[in-house]
DNA sequence: GTAGCGCGATGACTTAAGTCGTGCCTTTCG
DNA sequence: CGAAAGGCACGACTTAAGTCATCGCGCTAC
């Protein structure tokens, strides 16, 4: 598709509203927003463009304006695991900004997106200056760390369709609306996206997800998922690997 | 062993002589921390002692002055994935001081060991009013976040041998000592506990043991390892999973 | 229209990972 | 000293995970 012809009006991509939705600049007052957002340079990226790569140097902060950015590790093999998919009002790189290291990982639009890029300098200068937005920084780490702590666990404690399921849920939870068919909601990635995220190829997504079907749990049509059995597939999350096969 | 009479000298663990090898308290002036000491309250914990269950709510920040913590994951089938070993200067449950949230993993004592209790407010206080403490915690959860991602890679692109090569070659990094014979470390872990932690069960660890050793790659004595050839091991570190099988 | 391409589906196969049972060795403790 | 426990070794087996090749659909481009 050509992603660069699909335009928005730029009246919609207001820096300062931008940076408002950022948990961490949240609680600033207005003109300290605008002083920010002055300092800010805008970026624009194409899917599947590079934002940064793995080793790379950080300079500032990437502040999601709209589109999606995934962060990801890739092996010699070319197999990929994606840490997290950063969305409008999420940052990336604050992690690197602070410990003056290189960024742990590599950086791809998967949509079209914008980004405010903000220099390091300012961006520390104002932890240092607000103690609010440091403390809110912190927060936000937190609030990834018990991610990547869940998402371990996953890895190693639990098999594909346990992570599969999971996923679907999540998807449910976040996009699913009740019809009288069940839960439905979009799916728009691949199974090779899928599989980058949850851990495994795309061959295995293909066969859980025709497993799910199989057994009544879930309906797929075109580009879309539909549940037909919740319970079961909150049962299908919180299962662990092997041994005492029910 | 009955760990419990191993009695050390009360002495040799000054509370603030501990607070001052943790990373954000080390900036601290002396007399601060004899405040901050003012306010811990000391805990003895044998091995294999639970300090906080998984889900636990969270009333302070735990300094580690003697022994070892591991924070781990655990299954319902008894499987365990281990997320960090906490030792003397590290500490224990500050991501949930931050965020206010339950404890996300369990802590058990791998070793008898000796803490510090600093509560809640006592710690939240001192980062409000002292950036340069906030500003090092954010340092030290970045630091806690790379090992992270590291560890999701891992599990996620490379395969039980990796894991294993990857682990010899840190614990050859930190303890070894070159003698004639090759790097020399002491290996006190059970196969059980290694399994743990790089993610999968004792009975892999000692067949991977084995087949480094085959390939005279390292060699085992009584509770040591030889690494014969480093170079060799290097090269298991950085495999992926399968493909172009070499 | 149709040729090409990306992607999903699927069956057959290979292999790493994990399970199980047994036997041996070392350490601990009565 | 001898018994019991814990941990290691190892061979045989099972299974989830991953690989490979093929087919077919639906979209896009020319």
């Amino acid at each position: 598709m050509p992603a660069a012809l699909k335009m928005m009006p730029i009246s919609a991509l207001d820096p300062v509203e931008t940076l408002r939705r950022v948990a961490f600049f949240a609680v600033l007052p207005p003109d300290e927003l605008r002083i920010l957002a002055s300092h800010c340079v805008a970026r624009r990226i194409l899917k599947d463009e590079i934002l940064v790569g793995e080793g790379d140097p950080c300079e500032g902060l990437f502040v999601v304006q709209s589109g999606a950015i995934k962060l990801f590790k890739m092996s010699e093999n070319g197999r990929e695991q994606i840490l997290v998919i950063e969305r409008a009002g999420s940052t990336v790189g604050e992690l690197s900004v602070f410990d003056g290291g290189n960024f742990p990982a590599s950086a791809v639009a998967v949509e079209d997106s914008t980004l405010l890029f903000l220099p390091k300098r300012e961006f520390l200068e104002l932890c240092q200056r607000n103690s609010e937005v440091a403390f809110a920084v912190i927060r936000s780490l937190a609030w990834r760390f018990r991610y990547l702590t869940s998402l371990v666990e996953e890895l190693s404690l639990k098999e594909v369709s346990h992570r599969l399921a999971r996923f679907l849920r999540d998807r449910a939870l976040k996009l699913g609306v009740r019809t009288k068919r069940g839960i439905e909601f979009p799916l728009d990635e691949t199974n090779q996206e899928i599989g980058a995220e949850i851990g495994t190829v795309r061959d295995l997504v293909s066969r859980n997800l025709r497993r799910f079907v199989d057994r009544g749990i879930i309906r797929l049509e075109r580009r879309k998922v539909i549940i037909l059995d919740m319970a079961e597939l909150e049962a299908q999350v919180s299962g662990a690997k092997r041994a005492s096969a029910g």
